[in-house]
DNA sequence: AGCACGCCGACT
DNA sequence: GTCGGCGTGCTC
């Protein structure tokens, strides 16, 4: 029995980040639970907001007089005892407002709109009447407010209190229904009606056997013309004579209904699958919440060891769930689990309409869906009784949200794995460090997949040291190799790759001579340059200098900023190779939704020649005739003041690898840089994961970083450079008190795009190891920064952030 | 976020 | 004197 109920309240800033106690009214006590959706009154004047209950209790915690809901939205919970756990968890966890969480692992019709209405509650003059409102007594806000004079008229009555605003939540979710028919009366009935009829009636008769044949079947109306190949008009005459029953019936809009599903059986598993599948089985049919790092090269088959790990799972009884970076989340993936388990895989991914993925999240809520793939939010999937969590490609930057609230899939999946009692896999060929470490630490077990299934060959991996390319062809991104393997290829009527490595595009600078990136004094990071203050600037530390004239190395003066784009190295080839197609992928060519598909699919059908593109072309992409892939530009992302920059470029280096020469042609793979002995690239050369993981350790280790370090980042904005600049020193010197000995602060630093959307950036990095207060601290800091700084600060705090520029 | 309350400048 | 600017505090 709910007397009252707590409630978050739709208004996200810190002071409303509590639960809010309300009455609920006598008719409602029976029907409402937590995890639902309400509409309650919020502050003064007629103001509606969504909420969401999240506790019933019979006596208030709060002193002053409850208001009572407004309304309830739901008719059974849309967060279930589960989740509305977690979304809490994960407020505290991530510093976000609890109502953030609560929408982010909803589909996004499930968030009310509100909707500002005009009432008019004195009598208007009869122009003003006609002129405002017609006939009506209230017209909704949204419509008046391109019309500038109503909009001024509005305010002065507003002021006489002739009129008032009324706010009210819109619930947009919607069901799509479809008209469906049933029959209404015996077949003896039927047999009546029909010695009635006129021997004329020939429809009529036609309809009444088609009825007869139903039975109870519920039929939607377009299969039952169909069927019956009668017109729509002696459904509607039926109706009308109380033969038949019209009713809705809700349908969902099924994203893949175009395409037809092939039944596949498991393959058979390879020696070393088997033996990864057997460590991991266990752990599902007695079930435990273990965490396995299936760490396999690309081709070595993670796929196949997934589905039958997912097979086993429902065999118990539960449920999958599989997680893929939105990039790989390709129909090819997709059409394989759903080749394997039919129409219970429910697909989430950011290509669906909210209409669609409002539908699939209802499928999976109803039970009627056991396996879900999808991208990062597919992690709240309400699945119960899961048995099994994969991520594949574990290691994804995409699988952090770089927004509020700012979670990593893999913590929230690490959590349900827990809350469930279930294995959770991590696959990759390319751990992140944290998760290797961990592996090597024994939290997690480890399984290695070393071989490629298919008796498939590694390409051959040359590197071309870039810097007397340039010296002796001045400024180009081709070096003789390249061009020479580019012209084989297209004699041989063979495709090729090519990968620039964009993310470089930013500001750091490079001597063009011998390579020298100009690095941090204290931080060993590249500086960034800040073209506005012309000065090279460490994220890290604050240190600062002068953009160099000379090479501090070699002194040469063909020092500069670094970085191409696409566009200018399209028309270098142009120039090269003119005789060549070639198909330009990146963010600009990509932008309209299956644009990105489409020039694939052009390019798998052999249009073009050569594939040239940014990142979004390294993963997962498979074209038989793809013999060459060159990068253009392996140090760009290397270098960038990250101390991810090597485990990144190591990962993207060994996928791209991975795309030439797969199957009967032997590949090959060439990649420029002007630091041709730097260890990153070399062991992407010989493919040496473990390698590379040793030596990234020590580095790390060094200098106090993930895995060994945790890390934190403070973010502070304000319209005014000075204000932004001087919160963030004042809550530096407000946590350094505080701090256990080992916790460093760095900063606070602006950030390299220092001005966004007239805002100025600062932010704070601190490291630590075990630091009992800091998350509480960190919390209140939050609280008392909307008190204690101007109201336009802004303060966001990013646990474990992935990017540091 | 939206609203009331309250304290100072410039107008009927 | 009052209208209205926006800084501050509060919303069950």
């Amino acid at each position: 029995m709910a007397n009252l109920v707590q409630v978050i309240v739709d208004v996200p800033t810190m002071q409303t980040n509590q639960p809010y106690t309300y009455a609920v009214p006598k008719q409602l006590t029976d029907l409402v639970q937590p995890g639902m959706r309400v509409i309650v009154p919020f502050g003064a004047g007629k103001r509606e907001v969504q909420g969401f209950v999240v506790g019933v209790i019979d006596e208030s915690t709060y002193d002053g007089p409850l208001k009572p809901l407004a309304a309830v939205m739901d008719l059974a919970p849309v967060v279930n005892p589960e989740l509305l756990q977690l979304s809490q968890w994960l407020a505290n966890e991530t510093y976000a407002f609890w109502i953030s969480c609560l929408y982010t692992m909803l589909p996004n019709l499930l968030k009310g709109k509100t909707k500002r209405w005009v009432e008019v509650i004195d009598e208007l003059s009869e122009s003003d009447q006609a002129w405002l409102f017609g006939e009506e007594n209230e017209v909704e806000f949204d419509e008046l407010t391109h019309a500038v004079d109503k909009l001024e008229r509005l305010i002065q009555l507003q002021r006489q209190g002739k009129i008032r605003f009324r706010y009210a939540v819109v619930d947009q979710a919607r069901a799509k229904t479809v008209t469906a028919i049933q029959a209404t009366q015996s077949f003896e009935k039927y047999e009546e009606s029909l010695a009635e009829l006129p021997k004329n009636a020939t429809a009529q008769r036609q309809l009444l056997a088609y009825l007869q044949n139903l039975g109870d079947q519920v039929v939607t109306l377009k299969v039952a013309q169909e069927q019956s190949g009668l017109r729509p008009d002696i459904f509607r005459l039926g109706e009308h004579r109380g033969w038949l029953r019209k009713l809705q019936q809700e349908q969902y809009r099924d994203p893949m209904k175009d395409q037809a599903i092939t039944p596949s059986q498991p393959l058979a598993l390879n020696a070393e699958q088997q033996a990864a599948y057997d460590q991991i089985v266990p752990d599902i049919q007695q079930p435990q919440a273990t965490v396995h790092l299936l760490q396999g090269v690309t081709g070595s088959g993670k796929t196949e060891v997934y589905l039958q790990l997912m097979a086993a799972t429902l065999a118990t009884g539960k449920s999958a769930l599989l997680l893929v970076p939105e990039i790989s989340l390709t129909p090819q993936i997709v059409g394989r689990v759903r080749s394997r388990f039919g129409e219970q895989v429910a697909v989430l991914h950011s290509g669906l309409s909210n209409g669609e993925r409002y539908d699939e999240w209802r499928r999976i809520q109803a039970g009627e869906a056991k396996v879900v793939v999808g991208a990062r939010s597919a992690v709240f999937a309400p699945l119960a009784n899961l048995g099994l969590i994969i991520m594949d490609e574990e290691h994804e930057s995409s699988y952090k949200q770089d927004e509020s609230p700012r979670y990593h899939t893999r913590q929230v999946a690490l959590w349900r794995g827990k809350y469930h009692q279930a294995p959770v896999v991590l696959g990759s060929a390319t751990p992140s460090l944290e998760t290797r470490a961990r592996a090597a630490a024994g939290v997690y077990k480890r399984e290695v997949l070393a071989h490629r299934a298919a008796a498939k060959t590694l390409p051959q991996v040359e590197i071309v040291d870039m810097r007397p390319e340039v010296q002796r062809r001045g400024e180009t991104n081709f070096s003789n190799q390249l061009l020479t393997a580019l012209h084989a290829r297209l004699q041989r009527g063979e495709q090729s790759i090519l990968l620039l490595n964009r993310r470089g595009f930013s500001s750091f600078i490079m001597c063009r001579d011998c390579g020298y990136v100009l690095k941090c004094p204290n931080c060993d990071i590249s500086l960034t340059m800040h073209l506005d203050t012309h000065a090279m600037k460490c994220h890290y530390c604050g240190h600062e200098e002068g953009i160099p004239q000379l090479c501090p190395q070699c002194q040469s003066r063909r020092i500069r900023y670094y970085g191409t784009g696409t566009e200018k190295v399209a028309a270098e080839l142009a120039d090269l190779l003119p005789q060549a197609r070639v198909i330009r992928m990146d963010v600009d060519t990509t932008r309209k939704k299956g644009q990105h598909q489409a020039l694939l699919d052009q390019f798998g059908h052999h249009e073009a020649d050569i594939l040239l593109g940014t990142q979004m072309i390294a993963k997962g992409l498979d074209y038989p005739d793809v013999t060459l892939v060159g990068v253009l530009n392996a140090d760009t992302g290397l270098d960038l003041p990250d101390f991810r920059a090597g485990e990144r470029t190591f990962d993207l280096l060994t996928q791209v690898s991975g795309r030439a020469g797969r199957a009967d042609k032997l590949g090959e793979v060439i990649i420029q840089t002007f630091n041709p002995q730097n260890y990153v690239i070399k062991l992407a050369q010989q493919q040496d994961y473990e390698r590379f993981f040793a030596q990234e350790m020590q580095l790390r280790k060094l200098a106090a970083y993930p895995p060994y370090y945790y890390t934190v980042r403070l973010m502070g904005s304000h319209p005014d450079e000075k204000v932004a600049a001087k919160a963030m020193f004042t809550i530096r010197q407000q946590l350094q008190t505080t701090l256990a000995a080992e916790t460093q602060l760095l900063g606070p630093t602006p950030r390299s795009i220092a001005r966004l959307k007239n805002r100025y950036y600062y932010q704070i990095m601190i490291k630590y190891r075990a630091d009992a207060r800091l998350h509480q601290e960190l919390l209140t800091l939050m609280h008392q920064a909307q008190q204690q700084f101007d109201r336009q600060f802004q303060l966001s705090i990013d646990p474990e952030p992935q990017y540091f520029m």
